[in-house]
DNA sequence: CTAAGTGTACTAGATGAAATAATACAGTTA
DNA sequence: TAACTGTATTATTTCATCTAGTACACTTAG
């Protein structure tokens, strides 16, 4: 379910989180599904129970998670309209990294095209090629 | 000619190297240019002289900067044809990016429109030297 | 030659974020 | 009661970043 780096630069509570938004968003999880413990995922991956409870109580503050003492942690009902009302935001980032990718002189077509197979396969995660022309993926490193 | 935000998550190491490729790319320096010396520039922006070595250090090692001790930095001649062959990864991160938007159910002709408006507008950043078509400068980066 | 500029190297220290470790408390549930 | 759940606290470690200070070798203008 997860796939922590801990050799990246992103912190693994970073990583949790983005997860678990990316999971919400394909549906995968659902409104009111319960997640995995908080020492329950810190065995399964052989993390502190600290960072794991950094990254829900995180989760929960923005609304996505609901965290109920004694019981567990549950998909909030509005988290896919939280994330996706943020992830509008990227559009601006799309467009900054577009602005570099045009400066290097590569063809606009490649940009575009590079826009199409997202649509057209948008649950292809990192370690998942799921369908595609979806080159090698090899580090993921430089999150800058 | 340099903007360096302190408060970022991203080193301001980073923010240098990344400026000065921005700068390279979009021809505001071209090849054989010298480039702001380390103490002028550490004093420039109120930096550390280490900071700024380092960040010329690393652009010297990947063959963008040649430096020359006793003269002074140089843009590389194919310094620009290095840039660009990088800048092709940066096609993988495009797609990473659309795939998110894609899941957060945003129109695909909203994502086309941010790269068409980067094309039509690539000099478009935080420091915008003379470049190209200065145009109102309301993007403001969040970090990275 | 001298002086001021250049890149480079090195050690040392300060700072902050991230992660770990070890407890502890309170609520829920079989 | 026992085993789970989330939550809170403190201390410690680790690491990257940045700063500070010094030093050396080179180039160039005077």
């Amino acid at each position: 379910m997860f796939n922590i780096d801990g050799m990246s630069r992103q912190p693994v509570y970073e990583q949790i989180i983005q997860q678990l938004e990316r999971l919400v968003l394909s549906g995968v999880m659902k409104p009111g599904e319960q997640i995995p413990s908080v020492r329950g995922l810190s065995v399964q991956l052989s993390i502190n129970p600290n960072t794991i409870q950094k990254a829900y109580s995180e989760l929960d503050r923005r609304g996505i998670l609901c965290s109920v003492p004694g019981k567990g942690c549950f998909i909030s009902d509005n988290a896919h309209i939280l994330l996706a009302e943020n992830r509008r935001k990227d559009l601006d980032k799309l467009e900054e990294l577009a602005r570099g990718i045009a400066l290097a002189g590569i063809e606009k077509r490649e940009a575009i095209d590079a826009v199409e197979r997202a649509y057209q396969n948008p649950h292809a995660a990192e370690g998942n090629p799921g369908g595609g022309q979806t080159q090698a993926i090899e580090e993921r490193r430089e999150n800058g």
